[in-house]
DNA sequence: TTCTCATATAATCGGAGTTATTATTGGTCA
DNA sequence: TGACCAATAATAACTCCGATTATATGAGAA
């Protein structure tokens, strides 16, 4: 699958995960304070500047807060940017699996419908295009599974495109990244798109329409179905 | 005023931000390559590691990707994590303001109801009383405009926090960068908090009464009261 | 209690070697 | 002669290193 990642090449961003995933998991707690810079040298065999760099990363993504003579302290996790999916895979690694799937399915529920509002109201009509190209390659009988997969995705992402607001990207990056998960057990739990694609249709013609409404309330339906059918078969 | 920043410090940081104001004013534009690590680092008179620090943060935040033997390109807008208050901050300094504070309302409006009703459905004891706290902070005749300011902001933030759904965090971080900037603006326009004070108490009620729907409707109605306000004066 | 100073720690510096990607060149095959 | 493939070279980011500088804290003296 490897939709995600592309972000973890590099020696740093390597360690900054490694370091990530032990915060996340707990090893390291909120308020402890890193083993300073000269021990993690040591310890890792790498070089100051890589782990220096390591460290920026998990301090732009909030994990973390350096200051001198106090040394390298965690952070609570209300400072954490869960919206980055690279934060989002290093959570996936903790057990609380299910309460993750939950509360993205709550934001899910509430973003996409606004999402498809405002396609259906500032959508070009090029994007329109692009959002009907896809459900049309989700629909492709011919289709392989992967393909239509992507494609699904691919819809999702169109739509929040054509929204022109520019806070919901960061939201879609990490819709894509649970989708890639979440769409393969969908589909497996339940053989196939099923109502699916019909509910993705009635979203592109609200949206084409430039119907608002039935746009935001067919998205709504949409993603509420997919939940009941994610966590029926868990 | 001054509640943003806080990650402006230190050389990179600053670094960062100049390269960054560059490409939300579009000095820098899409696709662009930036100078060569060794000629910036002549025009910049830093050293390699602050220069590096500088673009590791650009490329957290999605500005620009490095590539050997390509350079460093900057990013298409959409990749920009705009939620990162830093991100708004630079934009802030672009002409689009008033674009931007309407695609801010829009996402508010469909966020802060569900902060609200989850709230009402998850919010512990103790986090009701930390919103009443607040509420009751910005109530208080005594108290100046500054700390009403900040009882705002924070009434807000703790609706968030006692919401318990992690995806809502960076969120709320954005609008708490966003609403320093606003309330003072809304209530230099229509002379204090007027009825907006009684619309806190409703979905402070609704809250504590665990009413999700009333929680929902009420801050649904707070938004967009706000909303008119802010854009009847402008 | 307050101010000063020593100290520990992160922040910054600059140079050099390594690695990965791409464009170019040369050759081969149709 | 044309197009395509493979080896090569060049370029720029990546990684490493050791030293120096700035700063915040805590101890000690006034």
């Amino acid at each position: 699958m490897k939709v995600i990642a592309r972000e973890d090449r590099g020696l740093p961003a390597r360690i900054a995960g490694d370091i990530g995933r032990r915060i996340t998991l707990g090893e390291l707690k909120v308020g402890d304070t890193l083993p300073k810079e000269a021990d993690m040298l040591a310890g890792l065999g790498v070089s100051r500047t890589t782990l220096r760099e390591a460290l920026k990363i998990l301090s732009t993504k909030g994990f973390i807060e350096a200051k001198p003579r106090l040394g390298t302290r965690v952070r609570a996790a209300e400072h954490w940017n869960t919206l980055d999916p690279v934060v989002l895979s290093w959570q996936g690694d903790a057990d609380d699996q299910e309460a993750l799937a939950e509360e993205l399915f709550e934001i899910r529920l509430s973003i996409e419908p606004l999402a498809a509002r405002l396609a259906a109201r500032r959508g070009s009509a090029r994007e329109h295009a692009q959002i009907r190209a896809a459900y049309l390659r989700m629909a492709e009988e011919r289709a392989g599974l992967e393909e239509a997969i992507e494609a699904d995705i691919d819809f999702h992402l169109q739509i929040f495109q054509a929204a022109h607001n520019r806070f919901l990207l960061p939201v879609a990056s990490v819709i894509r990244a649970a989708l890639s998960i979440s769409i393969p057990k969908t589909m497996a739990a339940s053989g196939g798109f099923g109502q699916s694609l019909a509910q993705h249709e009635a979203i592109l013609v609200a949206i084409e329409a430039r119907d608002e409404e039935t746009a935001a309330s067919t998205a709504a339906t949409l993603i509420a179905s997919t939940y009941k059918r994610n966590f029926q078969t868990a």
